[in-house]
DNA sequence: GCAAGGTC
């Protein structure tokens, strides 16, 4: 018996189905001498660290550099204690039992990297020793499929992509647990301050732009508006050159000749050219285009737009959303005809498929090679009948962009007219002439230029023009916007470009920071951690995010152009170039980070440090006010009182053990203050210990 | 209590 196993169930239905095995049987499809069965995803990953016997979050842990690596079941949280996900167990359960009694096992993960290391995990750690061979295709039609079955691959062709997977798998585990460890230790443990390779550089992005914005001085300049009027349509003009200075702005204005200033017709055109300009259509969805478009036009975030195509591909209404490519392959192609006759009767753009119908098809999507493992998200063949307001609002984005995406051009006018009039003036005007993939969701152009004119009148060369009103315009330089979830996805899509080196930019491309699968929980665990927060639609850093991003903005970690090297040299291991010696690396790599962090943590005590003002708390011998003293080359506050007793505490003294509290209470006296908040939002109670002419506050988080 | 990568 031959045994398939898939990435995903949906994907091991399409193949069973191909090969007419339709017995369904608990966690597989049999028939026809085949099994077909399935994974969820990753079901095995790396062991945790005390798989290792690192137990705890202790300084004498780091660095943690497991000689060998361990693979576990993938673990769920019940009621705050990590156990093996019960549904991964019984899959788990049902591939042993077919691996078993397999003679061959034909892999049909996903055809990349992530999907050799779904199979190979489970291979492993099922200690299966049966040969296998490799499915690779890129789309489920009947055809690819066929195709992909009779072009099965050996299995050990692929090794060197798994070993290219392993290497990434193990690096983030090595980086990420011990950066986190180290920094959150250093900080004095209080709470999970998280590190990894794609995290801390998307923070340190947020946390860029939002002092660039802040930080930023806008300059003043100055521009001159002129209004001239042909056969009654008034067109506005701008002046050539901006102007730093009001005098000189001024000059220009008084030079105007306009008809206040006795001139009739002060306004000559020098010249008009007209210019048609092509817009090509966009390219189909992929999920982080459509997450993009998705939350510029209804204000949904990543994380809400994944759940709702995830929802619609479970309906098989679109095909797999979590795709990171643009294209269709020409089999693909072959059904979009058919697809297109299916929106016939939508109510937003169901005349555009009509039209669609009536001419030949823009192939600018169609390109096999850029598809990767997936093909672009596209509306499956079935037809939604009633859908929930969110999942039409996706729905549409999808039907719709394909709609577009195999429309005409859209062919636009430009018009540019030069005009003298005392100075050189120039006004611009924008017609659309043919909407072409415009007229599917028929909606404004909104990358207009500042002061267009929505259309201007026909002028000619040599005319000469009222200038009816003229006016001297005060304008800003404007930063940089915020990120929101759509610009910042965009972003780490293409961190990539801004990398100088051809070859870098190259691996940067195709990956990007994070995959498709991922960025929106990217975004949210930065949320979940407190280092960023949603105000309206920007995303803006918190005060704990800013203080990780100043202690780590300079090292590798938090530089994007990290994942790019890291790719470089994943894709030289997948052509065959040395495991070990990206490993050593890694590990060394590794120490360093861990030694750095343990040492710059420490200065984000102050962040979990109760801000105390004088006056919030009475010494409790003299029934003054305490004041704050802080030294901060030291890294230190105290606390006075006025009395003789100083009460101090030093941000990186030792934390008592109970048996030295208990001491100092024998001897002295203690008060309980309660709920002071730090900077970072945490709550303590603090039990302030009297004894020998000393004072200690000791502060203990809340609730952890 | 940690990463990033999949997917339900």
């Amino acid at each position: 018996m031959k045994v398939v196993i898939a990435e995903k169930p949906s994907v091991a239905k399409e193949l069973a189905k191909v090969f007419g095995a339709t017995t369904v049987k608990s966690g597989y499809m049999e028939g026809k001498g085949y099994t077909f069965t399935w994974a969820f995803g990753h079901l095995i990953q790396l062991a945790a660290p005390e798989a290792y016997g690192f137990k705890g979050w202790k300084l004498e842990n780091l660095p943690m550099l497991p000689e060998r690596f361990k693979l576990a079941v993938k673990q769920n949280k019940v009621n705050g204690v990590m156990k093996d996900d019960p549904g991964v167990v019984k899959q788990l359960n049902v591939i042993r039992d077919l691996f078993e009694s397999a003679d061959e096992i034909i892999v049909a993960t996903d055809a990349g990297r992530e999907g050799e290391l779904i199979f190979r995990y489970i291979y492993y750690h099922l200690k299966c020793k049966k040969p296998f061979r490799r499915l690779w295709i890129s789309s489920q039609t009947d055809e690819a499929i066929k195709n992909g079955f009779r072009n099965l691959k050996p299995g050990s062709e692929y090794d060197t992509l798994f070993y290219s997977a392993q290497c990434r798998s193990e690096s983030d585990w090595i980086v990420g647990l011990n950066a986190t460890q180290a920094l959150s230790i250093a900080a004095g443990n209080r709470s999970v301050l998280s590190m990894g390779r794609v995290q801390t550089p998307t923070l340190a992005m947020i946390c860029a732009r939002y002092l660039e914005n802040k930080n930023f001085i806008p300059q003043i300049y100055y521009q001159i508006a002129i209004f001239l009027n042909k056969d009654g349509q008034v067109f506005k003009a701008i002046s050539v050159k901006n102007f730093d200075k009001q005098e000189a702005a001024q000059k220009v204005f008084d030079q105007v000749k306009d008809v206040a200033s006795g001139f009739t017709n002060g306004g000559d055109i020098l010249n008009v050219e007209v210019k048609p300009r092509k817009e090509q259509p966009p390219l189909l969805h992929d999920l982080s285009s459509l997450q993009q478009e998705a939350n510029k036009r209804k204000g949904f975030t990543a994380d809400q737009t994944l759940g709702l195509a995830q929802t619609l591909y479970e309906s098989k209404l679109i095909t797999y959303p979590r795709t990171g490519s643009r294209y269709i392959g020409d089999d693909v192609f072959a059904e979009i005809p058919g697809l297109v006759v299916n929106q016939s009767e939508h109510p937003i753009f169901g005349k555009q498929a009509a039209f669609l119908q009536t001419v030949k098809l823009n192939k600018r999507c169609v390109n096999v090679k850029k598809v990767t493992d997936h093909h672009a998200l596209l509306p499956t063949s079935n037809k939604p009948t009633y859908l929930p307001a969110d999942q039409q609002v996706i729905y549409d984005l999808i039907a719709g962009r394909m709609l577009e995406a195999f429309h005409q051009e859209c062919i636009k006018e430009l018009t540019k007219i030069s005009i003298e009039s005392g100075s050189a003036f120039v006004a611009n005007g924008t017609v659309v002439q043919s909407p072409g993939w415009r007229a599917v969701f028929n909606q404004a152009d909104n990358e207009k230029e500042d002061e267009e004119n929505p259309t201007l009148p026909k002028v000619v060369k040599g005319e000469a023009l009222p200038v009816e009103k003229k006016e001297l315009l005060e304008k800003q330089t404007k930063p940089k916007s915020l990120y929101n979830e759509a610009s910042l996805l965009k972003a780490m899509e293409t961190s990539g470009k801004e990398i100088e080196d051809d070859e870098l930019r190259q691996a940067m491309k195709d990956t990007g920071l994070g995959t498709p699968a991922t960025r929106a929980s990217i975004i949210e665990t930065l949320i979940k951690r407190d280092y960023i927060k949603r105000e309206k639609k920007n995303l803006l850093p918190s005060e704990k995010g800013l203080a990780v991003y100043d202690l780590v903005k300079d090292k590798q970690i938090a530089q994007a152009e990290l994942t790019g090297l890291w790719e470089k040299r994943l894709e030289e291991i997948r052509t065959g170039a040395s495991v070990s010696d990206f490993k050593n690396e890694i590990r060394e790599y590794a120490r360093t980070i861990t030694k750095e962090l343990l040492d710059v943590g420490r200065g984000l005590n102050e962040l979990f440090t109760p801000e105390l003002q004088e006056g919030d708390v009475l010494c409790p011998l003299c029934k003054k006010g305490i004041v704050r003293i802080t030294d901060k080359a030291a890294g230190c506050s105290a606390y006075a009182s006025g009395c003789k007793f100083v009460i101090w505490r030093t941000m990186c003294e030792k934390k008592l053990t109970d048996e030295e509290i208990m001491g100092l209470i024998a001897t002295g006296k203690t008060a309980v203050i309660k709920g002071f908040k730090s900077k970072a939002g945490n709550v303590f109670d603090a039990s302030l210990l009297l004894s020998e002419g000393k004072a200690h506050f000791v502060f203990e988080p809340k609730g952890e």
